[in-house]
DNA sequence: AATGAATGTAACCGAAGGGTGTAATTCTTT
DNA sequence: AAAGAATTACACCCTTCGGTTACATTCATT
């Protein structure tokens, strides 16, 4: 009867309807994932979240809300990270394995595979524009730490800043097209090689010159 | 009259039938590269060719027969990739080496692009299986090469061939999402790059271990 | 019990796009 | 020139699917 019981009730059923508004997020996140975007109808998602389609315009408006909605939520991932990473006063080396650790989790999720695998042409402008950015400026991140590296002596002069980056982000955003199924690799595992990997090379260290 | 010119000129007929089916084919792969597959429809395809959808129609079956018809032939590829290093007598790295070289052309091409962009649930199960084994054993030579170059000293032991190799093919599987526009990096100064990435590491020779 | 939010049923619209029938047109051969 | 094959154009159909709406119903809260 008080205000706050009823402010309470509002608020749990706003956290319910957010709850289940997001939950049509993540099942879109997730058959996206699978199957494509436009390979996916509303049907599927109401099929899979047992809900009909009337009621997931209860919930979004559309079904590119669904998926710009799905995009800033990684978007906002992407930007953590970068938030994160610049503040870090660590070597050039170790500011790329955290990327690399923190970018192998993220990608191995329906969201961040999502934003990989959405190509451009589907997004509004709005959200093209703002995903470039983003993923520009963790790209700026990495090519930056080669760079200083490179200026410390930490990081070979061999490397091009704009090409190795490139190489690494390539090798991550390929992740989810190969490590699903039953046998998947655990996102700290294959952080783990892939860290080995672009920072000590394949040779052998006897041999190198 | 004669017998030779009755056939030369059927010849060039199925000649220009061919070049012209051919120019469908590659219409496709550009269209499907740039728009994606879903995203293409006959009409786009036609009108980049100048022609109407129902032309198309006289050359090939249907639109999913324009996407199987890329991939073969650039499944053909793979193939010849496949065969042409094996049959090499050279170290490990060094056909690590040529495949990375090889490939970046490959990959650089509308087919080789097409190949790597297009979902596995939009193929047929014929032409599903055969990608899968195609890639498969392009994989396998690369861990083959690895793990021969462990053995022998010319690699380090720290490389798991499974997850290189998918880091190799990952980097290089990306180029297509940011090698386009109007600044376009040749594939032989990528393939430069990443092999050294790959084989050298960032690491300064100086201060490795 | 009353209120209103939440959800289901079911039908419909309109656009897009794959696919096709037919007829006109052009080219090749005789 | 005639016949027939090759090629193209136009119009059309059919299905799918996103999107929308009207109405009924269930359910929680008061």
């Amino acid at each position: 009867m008080s205000v706050e019981q009823w402010t309470d009730v509002v608020e749990s059923r706003e956290e319910q309807r957010k709850k289940k508004r997001q939950a049509v997020i993540e099942a879109g996140a997730a058959l996206f994932v699978e199957k494509g975007f436009e390979g996916t109808s509303l049907d599927d998602i109401a099929s899979k979240l047992g809900i009909t389609k009337r009621t997931i315009y209860y919930y979004v408006q559309s079904k590119d809300d669904i998926l710009m909605e799905v995009m800033r939520q990684s978007m906002s991932f992407l930007e953590k990270l970068v938030r994160v990473s610049e503040n870090k006063s660590q070597g050039a080396i170790d500011r790329i394995r955290g990327v690399i650790d923190e970018y192998a989790e993220w990608i191995s999720t329906d969201f961040g595979a999502c934003l990989v695998l959405t190509r451009e042409h589907m997004l509004t402008e709005e959200v093209r524009v703002e995903l470039r950015m983003k993923k520009g400026s963790l790209d700026w991140l990495v090519r930056n730490a080669i760079i200083e590296g490179i200026a410390s002596g930490e990081i070979d002069a061999g490397c091009d800043a704009r090409l190795t980056s490139a190489a690494i982000f390539g090798a991550l955003n390929w992740v989810p097209f190969w490590n699903r199924g039953k046998t998947i690799t655990p996102a700290a595992k294959i952080a783990e090689q892939y860290k080995y990997t672009f920072i000590e090379g394949l040779k052998c260290p006897s041999t190198k010159d």
